[in-house]
RNA sequence: GGUCUGGUAGUUCAGCUGGUUAGAAUACAUGCCUGUCACGCAUGGGGUCGCGGGUUCGAGUCCCGUCCAGACCGCCA
């Protein structure tokens, strides 16, 4: 159905790397590391670059010589190399910059491991460029560096095939989105950084005006509302890889700065967005992995919930969702009895676990991160029988009916869990996820997008006792809907959609509010007075009287979507230098303190709790 | 705000129910080596066991606190 991609960073690299620089003048070097082959042999060329490795053999010096294109070996020899320059080369270490000027020789022993390795360079001149201290870990594609170190020194973890080629793949994928857009008409515009804060969504950061005392900016969460006004300006179709801000704390996936593809068209409905981001994830497929997706499946947010307990569910593999509330529950069994929802889902293949393998799971679901409070399983024997932990209160008809329902062939697992629908589905898809991952099926070369649509309006909010926007307070609400807002303001569904990849929201938009009434109805329900809402987002208000078009748009979030176009679950190595766990920058230090006449300058004094 | 895991040589790690002088690999240094490319061989240097306190005759090991790192929950319109 979606298509696989075989040796993702073999392609990569020599699509990335085979880069001819030829406009530079050829002072410091007449070849990079990468390029030499046996038909230069005889030339003479002068390269630069870092020394990877040396290997001293005594008669014969080899120093592997890197820069980002690759590696040319060099070679020092005794019998042909002048005894001044053989004594040099003694004395370079590991990253050492050097220059060499020598001839392009076959090798006498080849290696077939890098594309160089037939020839190597014969050295007639050396000089260092800079010498290095011996670097804290090793610069190599597997290194010896713990996370926290290769941090701390960013810039030797960059020299590393693994993260450079993690930034050129995500440079690759910019410039493809550029080409994309723009070939459609979109037009890039920057908005600006320096904006006003809103209470709505994610804390911000802020900036202090030095010009206007005990005044603030703050940093953009998203440029939502510029490029609403773009759509009033008439720009018609915009996008923009931007930078955004969100103040709040870290994942493995989550940066408090973070890239969007921020897009936005007039006169369009849902399905031209939702056409034109199909289009663009394909392209973007096809090029950097020459995949075709043929699928892209949509599903309505209550689809998702129901059959995969997630707003964002990986399809890559099976084990939906069974509700098993009809034919588990009046059986004397009184966890399920008093369950608002039943659920299971079939594990394949593990009716072999052990009682043992069974107790971690429940553990598992016991930990206080998934909290369920415990878990019923059932064995799908492959006679056909079933074994469960409830065997009191089931029979063997009761659990093949469980297995009817979740889909449970002889040989799976069937694991039940039970309470609160809402918990009780949170809590079955983190196992759903956990096992899919023990078992293999979340294989990083296997594409599986989908559309996750029509998601309610707004949600409750138990701590501000109020309706909040699920996606932002400009997303409209769908037409038929609209007589509910009063009545059952939960049950109201909007005109915005999420790009699933993998398990991944890596895009999200909706169709807006173009019309001032709308708008303002919206923000009353959202608790705002209507003094409140002017002060606001009063220049959103005035816009929509000045003939605002019908629009729409939808953002992909940069990081993640490279991150997992790579394979990778991890956004870190595709950022050059990002934050750690703690919104820290451990190589620069910061964030720090400003010194006393800063603040001053600033109008500011710091009190500590 | 919370849960969990970890912190021992430059680095990655081992170190059991507390018990001689804390180990391995790798890196590094020196020497040897006539085609290496994860080169090989020999020798050598390298540690306030994150920090503070406690229990004990004795703590890398147990307890309390704290700092740092990572993963997750809450949070992320």
């Amino acid at each position: 159905m979606w298509g696989k991609v075989g040796e993702i960073k073999k392609r990569t690299n020599k699509s990335l790397l085979s880069v001819k620089s030829n406009i530079f003048a050829l002072m410091y070097r007449s070849h990079n590391c990468g390029e030499l082959r046996i038909t230069d042999t005889d030339k003479e060329v002068t390269l630069a670059g870092w020394v990877q490795k040396s290997r001293d053999k005594g008669f014969m010096i080899w120093i592997d010589l890197r820069d980002r294109y690759g590696i040319t070996q060099l070679i020092f020899d005794e019998a042909r190399t002048d005894a001044a320059i053989m004594q040099h080369a003694r004395t370079l270490g590991r990253e050492f910059v050097i220059q060499v000027k020598g001839i392009v020789i076959e090798r006498e022993s080849k290696n077939s491991n890098i594309p160089t390795g037939e020839v190597e360079v014969l050295v007639k001149e050396l000089s260092i460029l800079n010498e290095a201290q011996l670097p804290p870990f090793t610069i190599e594609d597997e290194t010896d560096g713990g996370e926290d170190l290769r941090m701390k020194y960013r810039y030797l973890d960059i020299r590393r095939n693994p993260v450079k080629n993690s930034l050129l793949f995500r440079h690759k994928i910019t410039q493809e989105v550029r080409n994309y857009l723009s070939n459609l008409d979109f037009c890039e515009v920057e908005t600006p950084y320096l904006i006003k804060s809103t209470p709505e969504g994610a804390r911000d950061f802020v900036v202090p005006s030095r010009m206007n005392p005990g005044q603030f900016y703050a940093l953009p969460q998203s440029p939502q509302t510029f490029k609403q006004l773009l759509m009033v300006g008439g720009l018609d179709k915009y996008f923009q890889i931007v930078k955004c801000f969100r103040d709040e704390d870290l994942r493995a996936d989550r940066q408090p700065e973070f890239t969007q593809i921020d897009c936005e068209m007039s006169f369009i409905e849902q399905e031209d967005i939702l056409s034109v981001f199909e289009g663009l994830t394909r392209h973007l497929l096809k090029t950097v992995h020459n995949i075709d997706i043929t699928a892209f499946p949509r599903m309505s947010y209550e689809e998702a919930m129901r059959r995969y307990g997630n707003d964002k569910p990986d399809i890559r593999f099976g084990m939906e969702f069974g509700e098993l509330n009809t034919v588990a529950q009046h059986k004397n069994f009184s966890v399920f009895n008093d369950a608002e929802l039943v659920a299971g889902i079939a594990v394949p293949g593990a009716a072999s676990y052990t009682r043992k393998q069974i107790d971690a799971l429940t553990d598992w679901v016991k930990r206080p991160q998934v909290g369920a409070s415990g878990m019923v399983y059932c064995k799908c024997e492959l006679d056909g029988t079933f074994k469960s932990s409830v065997d009191k209160f089931y029979d063997q008809a009761d659990l093949s009916r469980w297995a009817e329902v979740t889909g449970a062939q002889p040989g799976d697992l069937i694991l039940v869990l039970s309470g609160s629908a809402n918990k009780t589905r949170a809590q079955l898809s983190a196992l759903r996820m956990e096992l899919a991952h023990r078992l293999g099926l979340r294989k990083p070369d296997e594409f599986a997008p989908l559309w996750v649509t029509d998601f309610p309006l707004l949600e409750w909010d138990d701590e501000t006792g109020r309706y909040h926007a699920m996606h932002h307070p400009f997303t409209s609400p769908k037409k038929e809907d609209m007589h509910l807002l009063d009545t059952d303001p939960g049950k109201v569904r909007a005109n915005a959609y999420d790009l699933v990849l993998n398990g991944n929201e890596i895009g999200g938009g909706s169709i807006r509010i173009h019309d001032k009434e709308t708008q303002s109805l919206m923000f009353k329900h959202l608790g705002f007075t209507a003094d409140q809402a002017q002060e606001q987002f009063g220049f959103l208000l005035d816009a929509f009287q000045y003939g605002a078009p019908p629009h729409g748009g939808l953002a992909f979030g940069l990081d993640r979507l490279v991150a997992i176009l790579g394979g990778q679950e991890t956004i870190r190595d595709f950022i050059a230098f990002p934050k750690n766990n703690a919104g820290r920058d451990v190589m620069i230090d910061a964030p720090a303190a400003i010194d006393q006449t800063q603040l001053q300058e600033l109008s500011l004094e710091v009190h500590i709790s």
